[in-house]
DNA sequence: GCGGCGGGCTGATATGGATCAGCATCCCCC
DNA sequence: GGGGGATGCTGATCCATATCAGCCCGCCGC
């Protein structure tokens, strides 16, 4: 396999566009962030990343390929907490703790650049304003769960799958990989299942009402948005906890 | 209304306490601390602490009394995220982002001390051990809130209540508030209701069937804890993601 | 060329929890 | 001392979603 975006300057890769939607980024930042980059490591899908129960993990930010991360209950069933796509961190939160409290795994084949502890506090020290970005990144990770919790909580299953497509869609388009007519969604309805708390049964029901409805086609692995404001609308889905108009910090 | 703990020493604050099971916090640390506490404000029973879509809120350091974090939903009804106790923070999150994403209301009445992101920043640039263990804080409060979704994704209601309940009981525990036990909660079924995903009708039910079972009682503001090891295996309850055995980092 | 398997799709039936309606108790305020 | 607003509690009914069962298709390995 061939390394996707190997040659791709730091400025555009997908982790320097996300965080560009928050602070604007010098060239010492840039800099440090290539640093980070250095570390490459490949995983095939069905080797996680990390994983529940496992001590001194490091982190990784996703330079290509999808991921998902997930909690595995007692019954043997898992809550998918959620997808992870390029420029995304993997597993920043169990950096902190003993032992990590979720898994990792691949969902297509993955690239992703390891960071320690060390390596982020490192960075850390040399420019504050990474500091900054990384904590906003955090933030937004939690402002995600948190709307994925409302979805879980109070949306009907269908609403529920209207705003999450229009979540990923919107994620997607702040590193480029997709635009207001759609993009390309390698998850299967099991996936889509264990993330929204449904039965893949009724996944593939919810989505058939959608489509009926002319709002999303979800098919063949593209999402395609028929009617994105009434989308929109229905799910009463408010993007503001992902972006900002502009970069806020100078 | 007389100010509570207001004569305690820093150590032995609810903050401290909860910071103190994650790192040995020196003296320099403590006085910085008591220098976050300096800025203190009382909220009573109807005053939002902090207001969905308003800017430049700043932070608080919950002293005593109860809050929770929510979100509206354009219906109308809303998704309780999380209950704040004393040691808390109130909408840390919410510093970082230009608009609150959410808001914060307190139970009962309310002591806080008010951190704004600039003496938060200069704060951690005093003592960086701080600064790892409020980052730690952080990390714990996202962990609950992915616990509290896959309370909502996979756990029936019944199950849900029995996680809810010691989880609660293990925080409060945490800051001297409780023990194995019970403790003394003011939450109504309603609050209950829509931090649980659940109508309050069903609440009702849910405890009496956990009362019936002889594990656990919610009566008249306390929750009694009948058979707390049954419950732990009930509810799957893990509670390695709230504190470690002893501080970590020395 | 065929068997196995993952994934999408569908109908029939079961069920957990919502909703609606109503009553009892407590507490606060007039 | 009486009225009204929270809050807790309960029964009856309804509905959204799970569960079970099975089919079809395309892909991959042998």
């Amino acid at each position: 396999m061939t390394e996707p975006n190997a040659g791709l300057p730091i400025q555009d890769s997908p982790f320097a566009r996300k965080l560009s939607a928050f602070v604007r980024l010098s060239q010492t930042d840039l800099a440090v962030m290539s640093d980070l980059y250095r570390r490459r490591r490949v995983f095939p899908v069905g080797v996680d990343v990390i994983h529940q129960g496992q001590t001194d993990q490091c982190a990784y930010v996703l330079a290509s390929g999808w991921a998902c991360s997930y909690k595995i209950l007692p019954e043997g069933t898992r809550q998918i907490v959620d997808f992870q796509i390029p420029g995304d961190f993997l597993g920043l939160r169990s950096v902190l703790f003993r032992t990590a409290d979720h898994n990792v795994e691949p969902i297509t084949p993955v690239h992703a650049s390891e960071v320690t502890q060390r390596d982020l506090l490192a960075a850390f020290a040399e420019t504050p304003r990474l500091a900054t970005a990384v904590l906003w990144a955090a933030s937004r990770d939690e402002a995600m769960v948190v709307e994925h919790l409302v979805d879980l909580g109070r949306r009907s299953a269908t609403e529920r799958m209207a705003h999450f497509l229009l979540e990923l869609g919107a994620r997607l388009r702040l590193v480029g990989m997709g635009d207001r007519t759609g993009y390309l969604c390698p998850l299967s309805q099991y996936l889509l299942a264990d993330a929204l708390g449904l039965s893949a049964v009724h996944v593939n029901r919810v989505l058939r009402e959608l489509r009926e409805e002319g709002l999303v086609t979800f098919q063949k692995g593209r999402v395609t948005f028929e009617d994105y404001d009434g989308l929109v609308t229905f799910a009463g889905f408010d993007r503001s906890y992902l972006d900002h108009e502009g970069p806020l910090l100078m």
